[in-house]
DNA sequence: TCCATCGGTCGGCATTGTCGAACACCTACC
DNA sequence: GGTAGGTGTTCGACAATGCCGACCGATGGA
């Protein structure tokens, strides 16, 4: 409702031609409906009934009906036929691996990522800069027998990971989203103030690499390093992860983990065509 | 264009009230198109340009791009800054991760898959109909230290397949899609011929399994069974898929592989509320 | 330097999506 | 058994919306 009325003053006044930070230009409304209902079939646990969804997002039943019946017709959601309820649908899991294949900075990083795991012994991670956190583009599993879940397509926090920290620390974009956004305390080691937050990135920046010491999960441990592409623009950011008592050694991260991260995330760079001069 | 024109007449003559077969409502055409430009990205390899984009679908340069503003602000698309081209966004990748969450035969299946990798020593997959062929929502490892890729979201064809068998055998409308389609020969082994090939799946409904000896892969074998939800329809399919040395011996399918997959089937469908009747 | 083509924008028209009410259907509860 | 409240779905009319095609500015070969 007032967000359409909103939109149609922009029309009026000076586009401001490009708009230092975003375009500003006016998007068709019913795909933003359509993403906004996918995404709130993503965040209810449960599936969700079309009054739950129309009353959400403050459309019409009439309206929302249009448009999920659309997205099922096109895969995007399914409905359960007993109680008519919607859920996310195939096509999505479908295009979502279609992305991996075509994501440049995994397929190069693919191998590289097997080494370090190999050589340091324990879990690899592989992130993007996504919406407001860390998007998981490859996990590596830790090279032993025990039972682990595969997190691609995860989101972690932008400000107590490794990965986080790292692509705050270079990422402009990533940079005032984790600045604006609240840091939440996940443990009692979790930097939420901003001063320390800030001092935290300036650091990373100084030594080329961030850490995680139980600030996301108590007893686990990561470090990670950025990528950068062949315009040196920060693209992602690897890491290792695992038990603090395995990463660290008398309270300091072991330093041939952060030498083999910091070469992994250089081969990578490298391979993406950042390596010459 | 054409189908455009023709939706209109239905508008002033009578609505024929609900239509035999297919509701045959009509749908949000800009939701449409833009689920055909993802999917046209998501079928070119490489990344594609907007007058591609537009040429290709019969829009105008002005209207693809309006889709592809909204999309890419959504998430949905990335625009590469060099180029100008675009590709599949990361918004898809959590999408589809999170469908993979809510999938109530994957949850249940998970402890099970497990069990028949472990007893069968093959790598284990789980498959349910979509679209023209079989989507894997579940991939387990073969238990050695082989290097493999994972395939959850991958697609299978329906008539060469052990999973896109049973699901033709068990699903009408996987049956009638692989009926029509036609069936393209991967190997010398593959059934293309439309009796031949409704034998098979008569066959497969006699034993309550399916087989592909080398029908798709040369030198790769596999063996599934149909899962059933409480309503006893056909919901998915498991099944183990290996190198034809071991899962086959003098010609045959090893029978304890069999029995080990149609028990998987079982638990799980016991596991979906199929189990009294 | 020119020319072809790229992605992006803008104004005007009318098609298209939206709204709200009415419709079947089901379940639970008097 | 009826009723009340819930569901998802359809319909018709209005006008706001998204579509089209012409127009920019930049880019990159020839």
């Amino acid at each position: 409702m007032f967000g359409i009325a909103e939109r149609w003053y922009t029309t009026v006044g000076g586009q401001s031609k490009n708009g230092g930070t975003t375009g500003m230009a006016r998007n068709i409304q019913s795909l933003e409906r359509a993403a906004a209902m996918l995404r709130l079939l993503a965040g209810g646990e449960r599936r969700l009934g079309l009054s739950d969804i129309a009353s959400s997002l403050g459309l019409a039943k009439g309206t929302a009906h249009g448009i999920l019946r659309t997205l099922q017709q096109e895969g995007f959601v399914e409905q359960e036929p007993a109680s008519g309820r919607y859920q996310l649908g195939a096509e999505l899991l479908r295009l979502g691996t279609t992305y991996l294949d075509v994501h440049e900075l995994r397929a190069r990083a693919l191998v590289w990522t097997d080494d370090l795991a190999r050589s340091s012994g324990e879990s690899v991670y592989l992130g993007v800069f996504h919406q407001q956190g860390v998007l998981i583009v490859h996990h590596v599993f830790r090279p032993d027998d025990s039972r682990q879940v595969l997190e691609i397509g995860a989101m972690q926090p932008l400000h107590s990971t490794a990965l986080g920290k790292v692509l705050s620390a270079y990422d402009p974009v990533a940079h005032s989203e984790a600045l604006e956004a609240d840091r939440k305390a996940f443990t009692d080691r979790t930097v939420c103030e901003l001063d320390d937050f800030e001092h935290i990135l300036d650091l990373t920046r100084a030594r080329g690499y961030a850490a995680d010491v139980e600030e996301t999960w108590t007893g686990v441990a990561s470090v990670s390093a950025p990528i950068h592409d062949r315009r040196r623009m920060p693209v992602g950011a690897v890491g290792i992860t695992g038990a603090v008592e395995r990463v660290c050694q008398d309270g300091e991260l072991r330093p041939e983990l952060i030498a083999a991260v910091r070469d992994c995330a250089r081969a990578v760079s490298r391979d993406l065509g950042a390596g010459r001069f």
